[in-house]
DNA sequence: GGCCGCGTTTAAATTGTTTAGATCACGATC
DNA sequence: GATCGTGATCTAAACAATTTAAACGCGGCC
C-alpha cells in the first residue's frame, strides 16, 4: 500500500513530457518520409553540406520551412558535443557596469550563433559551483565569468577539464591557466587620484569595494601610489571600504564627513558609490563638487547625467565584453589561445564633480 | 580543386567537439560495468527510485560522486522530452525595474531546480522571435515574457503549439490565451496624480514611456481619469512621451521647462525617469521637490536614496515575479493554470520630491 | 504449478550526425 | 564491347547517453 503510495508519486511528473511529445511530432524522418529521402540526406541538406545536390537541398529546406520543422539542438548534440550555449557569470546581472559587458558579449555570440545563459553569484562560491555545474550537464561550449571571490584555480581547472573552456573578465585568479581580460585598475584609480591632486587636494579619501580581489587590490594600490609619489600622507581611517552600490555610498557619506581632519576629496571605487556618496552629501546639507570632490570608476552612461556631472574613469568596459567572447570562441573552435592578462588603458573623463578643495574653519 | 576546398571548411569546426568527447568519457554504463550492475539500475539509483534496493543504491551514488560522474542532462532530455531549462524576455536586462522580477523568479525557479535563459528584445520582434525559436531548438520546458511592443497572439499561440508554454508579465497581449501578471497600472498612477491634486497642484505633465503598450495606455488612463475627476485640464503638451530611461527624463527636462503655462508637477512613466528629470532640473538651477513636484513609479531601492528622495509607486515586483514563475511551473507540471489577468495593486509612498505647488511670476 | 512481489536487467526508444559504402552516369581505355 | 575509373549523390547503419516498458530470475505462498 505504502509502496504502491510512492511508486504513484515518484513517476507523477509525466504529464508535461507527454504533452509535448504530443505537439512536437516534425522531425528529420518526417521531412524525409515525405519527399522519399533518408534522414542522412535531410540532416546534410538543411546544413548546406556539399554532399547534397542543389536542387535537392532547396526542395527539403523549402518543405521543411512549410511544414514547420524545428531542429533539435538536444539530439544533434548528444551526436556532436556542442550545444550552442555559452555561459555567463557575474556578480550580478543588475550592476550597471554589467550591462556594458554584457552588451558587447551579446552581439558578438550573436554572430556565431551562440546562445549564452546568464547568472548572478553575489560572490558566492556555492552559487558559483551550481551553475557550473549547470553548464556542465548542458553541455555548454565555454563560460565567460567574473570569478566569485575566494574562487580557488581548482574549480576553474576542473571546468576546463571536463570541457568547458573558460575565460576570465573583471577579475583574475591566482594559478588559474586562462585568459584574462579587465582594465588596469591600478593605472585608472593614479589617474583619478592624481587628478584630485592636481586640483590641490592632500587629504584624499578612497570610498567603496573590498580589497578581498584583485581589483580591489590594484584600485588600492594604484591610490597608494599616487599619494605617496606626491608625498601625501595615507591614513588606514581614510579607507572606507565597503559594497560597491548606491545604497553603500549613500551611507558612507555620514562616515566619511565624520572624519576626523576631514579629507576634502574622495576617489570611489565605482560610479555607483560615487553617485551615492554624492547623495548622501547633498542630504548633510553639502554641495558635491564644490565643498567636497567626488571621482567615480567605470564612466556608466549615468555619470554624465548625474548631478554634479561625474569625473570618472572610462574602463573600456565594451573592449573587455568583446575580447572576451572572441577569446572564448577562438578557444571552441580548436585554436590555442594563450593565457595572457590583458590589460585595457583607462582613460579619465573630467567634469563637474571635481574642483578646487575648500578649507573650512 | 574548388570544391576540395569548400568540402574542407565545412568540416573544419570539429577540433572542439573532439576535445570535449575526449575529456568527457564517464558515463552511466562507465559506473555500471564498474559495479556489475545494468545501466538501468544505475540511472533508477541516481534518482533515487524506490525501485532500486538501499544498498545498492548507496554503493551507486557513492561510486557516482567518487568518480566526478557529470549526469547529461541533454541525453536524458532526449528522452524525457524535459530539459529544465525555462526563458525569460525582457525588454532589457539592464533596467533595474526588472532587476527584482529577476530575482524573485530566479528564486522561485532555483527551488524547482530549474535553470533559466535570459534575454533582452529590446522591444524588436526579430529579436524575440529568435530567442523563442531557439528556446523550442534547446527544448525549453516554458518561457516567462514581458511581450516586446506589436506582439501578435500568433506568436504566444505558436509557442504554445509546439510544447513551450508560455506567461506574460508586465504587458498583456490581446488575444493572447495565457496568464499575464502585472501592477494596476491606471490605479498606480492615479494614485500619483491623486496625490500631487491634494497639494494643490493644478497643471500637472505627465513625462515618459509610450502609449503603444497596454501598460503605456493605462499609466496614461489613470492620469487622466484623476485629472478629470478633480475637473482639471489635460493639455496634450503636457504629455511628454519618450524613452523609459535616465537619460531620456534628463533630456525632457528642457522640453519640460519651456512648456507655457508651466505646469508645477510631473508625474513621470519611472523611476528613472523622475530621477532624469530631477536631474534635470536641477542642472536647470531649479530645485525639484520644492519648484517642480516629482513623482516616480516602480519604488527602486534607488527611489529612497535619490536627492530629493522620490515619492514614487511600489508596483509590486517582487509578486509579479514569483506568482509568474509560479503559475510557469504550474503549467509545466500538467497542471491547468487559467489565463486570467492578475493585477497587483500598486502602493504611494510618499518622500520629499513632492510638496505644495510654488506660483513664479 | 501458477502466481506474486521484489530487485534487476534487457531491449527498445528518443532524434540527429557521421561514415563507409552503394548507385549511377559518363568517358576513357584496352 | 567490356572493363575500369571517377566524381557526384545518396543511403544504411552505427552512434551518442539516457529513460522506461517489459521481461526475467527467484524465493515464498496458496
Amino acid at each position: 500500500m505504502a509502496s504502491g503510495f510512492r511508486w504513484r508519486s515518484w513517476i507523477s511528473s509525466r504529464s508535461s513530457g507527454e504533452r509535448k511529445a504530443l505537439a512536437q511530432k516534425i522531425k528529420l524522418s518526417t521531412i524525409a518520409d515525405a519527399l522519399g529521402v533518408s534522414t542522412a540526406t535531410v540532416s546534410l541538406a538543411l546544413r548546406d553540406s556539399p554532399l547534397v545536390a542543389g536542387n535537392t537541398r532547396d526542395r527539403i529546406k523549402e518543405h521543411a520551412r512549410a511544414i514547420g520543422y524545428i531542429y533539435n539542438r538536444r539530439a544533434a548534440s548528444l551526436r556532436t558535443s556542442r550545444s550552442g550555449i555559452v555561459g555567463v557569470v557575474v556578480h550580478d546581472i543588475m550592476n550597471p557596469f554589467f550591462a556594458e559587458i554584457l552588451r558587447s558579449i551579446e552581439s558578438e555570440l550573436d554572430r556565431s550563433r551562440q546562445t549564452f545563459i546568464l547568472s548572478n553569484h553575489y560572490d558566492q562560491l556555492e552559487k558559483q559551483r551550481t551553475f557550473i555545474d549547470t553548464l556542465l550537464q548542458l553541455g555548454a561550449d565555454g563560460v565567460i565569468m567574473s570569478p566569485a571571490i575566494g574562487t580557488p584555480p581548482e574549480d576553474i581547472f576542473m571546468a576546463e577539464e571536463n570541457g568547458l573552456p573558460a575565460v576570465l573578465i573583471a577579475r583574475t585568479v591566482e594559478g588559474a591557466d586562462v585568459p584574462v581580460f579587465r582594465g588596469d585598475d591600478a593605472y585608472g584609480t593614479g589617474l583619478a587620484t592624481n587628478h584630485l591632486i592636481s586640483l590641490g587636494h592632500k587629504r584624499i579619501a578612497m570610498v567603496g569595494g573590498t580589497d578581498q580581489t584583485s581589483t580591489g587590490r590594484d584600485r588600492y594600490q594604484g591610490y597608494v601610489n599616487a599619494m605617496e609619489a606626491a608625498g601625501l600622507e595615507v591614513r588606514p581611517s581614510w579607507r572606507i571600504a565597503g559594497p560597491r552600490t548606491k545604497q553603500a555610498g549613500f551611507e558612507a557619506a555620514g562616515q566619511f564627513l565624520a572624519l576626523k581632519d576631514k579629507p576634502t576629496a574622495a576617489c570611489c571605487w565605482n560610479d555607483l558609490v560615487a553617485i551615492g556618496l554624492m547623495n548622501g552629501i547633498a542630504r548633510a546639507g553639502l554641495v558635491p563638487g564644490i565643498d567636497i570632490s567626488v571621482t567615480g570608476y567605470d564612466d556608466l552612461e549615468e555619470a554624465a547625467i548625474a548631478t554634479p556631472a561625474l569625473t570618472t574613469v572610462w574602463n573600456g568596459q565594451r573592449e573587455v565584453g568583446r575580447r572576451a567572447a572572441s577569446a572564448l570562441l577562438d578557444k571552441l573552435n580548436g585554436q590555442m589561445v594563450r593565457p595572457s592578462q590583458e590589460l585595457i588603458k583607462p582613460e579619465l573623463h573630467v567634469r563637474q564633480s571635481t574642483g578646487k578643495p575648500v578649507e573650512r574653519a
